[in-house]
DNA sequence: CACATACGAAACGCTTGCGTCTCGGAATAG
DNA sequence: CTATTCCGAGACGCAAGCGTTTCGTATGTG
């Protein structure tokens, strides 16, 4: 998980393992000179263009409607360009996932209510981004019998950004806005979870106004109380 | 998205014909008078053990993965009678969703944070039942391009649960236990959505007592307050 | 009884998608 | 130059699943 693998203890079944994020030239000279393979070197671009399509096509047709076929095809190339990097559909979902963008914005104002806000706006536009929330969904109900799928998108996709998040509210009570017993993981999941469940599953409303309406419906049960009522 | 019992798939909708889309004679009255056609009449069994077997298959396999011959084998049954019922696999899974009506139980104990915490507690079930977890996250990706399905889940299956479960807060407002101007679908997208989020995308803790924990922090900002710190 | 319909099983034609393979051509190394 | 590897395109065999149809049999009505 820390750093990149590189053909390091199993590969598996990889072949080339592209390195979905970066790609196989990404360190320096330190690899010595046997990075350089005699012959046609693999195209960066098809490398990208294929993780692209692959996203896409798991968004607009669910895991068992992405084709390899049609990932060759939406990006313009052919079938053993595929075959040749990713040995499989899973393999190949596995690093679509990886390879998508952080979105990091850690918010930091020196105000727990405005960093919320803005983080929970970021995550209602997350919402409205076809990609993001079609990919997720996805995912949802194959994750349940692909434990390598969950793992990949537990670990690589969702953790990071759930740390952050984390950050956020754990930087509140630092500066004493928020009580110190104060749940952070149940916070953060009621504060995600009532947009994630509006956007995936209920279909309601989710106009902008509801990330400040629901950091204050929670921030009026986590704000230290002011002296005068306590 | 009140407690939840088993399965106990029963034909809710389906009065006379289990497909409430097709089939000679399909409205069939309130069960007066009996098949009036001639010949063999169809078996109530077949009807109840495909629905089921829809059901399992929808969870374990997905909604893609659900096949109409895995269907009428797991039922014990010709694929011609699913077809004389069904005449597409969609149409099975519009009726297998209808059939799920469990739950029911609308708490009134007076008393909001009883009614909530029960109501909330039985959605931890809910996510604990791995019937209803996996064929939600079974439609979760199906119900973004198929339109019909997305009507039906939502009206069929969400709808009157959601009706239940607002009620409960609707009443903690009518007994003046929760302020006036308490946003009903907010709290009980963040209470229902936590629960949700952890079951389904984040695979966090899921026990019981974040029922309780996640009423009390909606709670204290909701809740009317009391005399001694008005 | 005759007749009509349903039953389980299974074969059928058809389509889709997987993963492999071949083709002529292009890019890079020595 | 030759050798090597990659490229897009697409044909190939194979398997799975859909929806239809046929078979002999079972179960109802009049």
């Amino acid at each position: 998980m820390a750093g990149v693998s590189t053909r390091s203890a199993s590969p598996s079944a990889a072949t080339g393992e592209p390195g979905a994020v970066a790609g196989p030239g990404a360190d320096a000279g330190t690899g010595a000179g046997h990075d350089r393979r005699p012959g046609r070197p693999r195209s960066v671009e098809a490398d990208r263009a294929i993780l692209t399509a692959a996203l896409r096509m798991l968004g607009e047709h669910g895991f068992d409607g992405l084709t390899m076929e049609g990932v060759a095809s939406a990006a313009g190339v052919g079938k053993a360009t595929v075959y040749r990097r990713w040995p499989s559909k899973t393999d190949l979902v596995l690093d679509a996932i990886r390879s998508m963008k952080p979105m990091v914005d850690h918010p930091d104002h020196g105000d727990v209510r405005s960093d919320l806000v803005e983080l929970i706006s970021g995550a209602v536009a997350w919402g409205d981004d076809s990609e993001f929330t079609t990919v997720v969904a996805a995912l949802m109900s194959e994750i349940r019998r692909n434990s390598e799928l969950a793992v990949v998108y537990r670990e690589q996709f969702l953790a990071p950004r759930r740390a952050e998040s984390l950050a956020v509210i754990q930087r509140g009570i630092d500066r004493g806005e928020l009580r110190p017993d104060t749940d952070l993981d149940l916070v953060l999941d009621m504060l995600i979870g009532a947009i994630v469940y509006r956007s995936m599953i209920s279909g309601g409303d989710l106009t902008m106004s509801i990330a400040e309406r629901a950091v204050d419906q929670v921030l009026q049960g986590i704000r230290a109380l002011p002296d005068s009522l306590a």
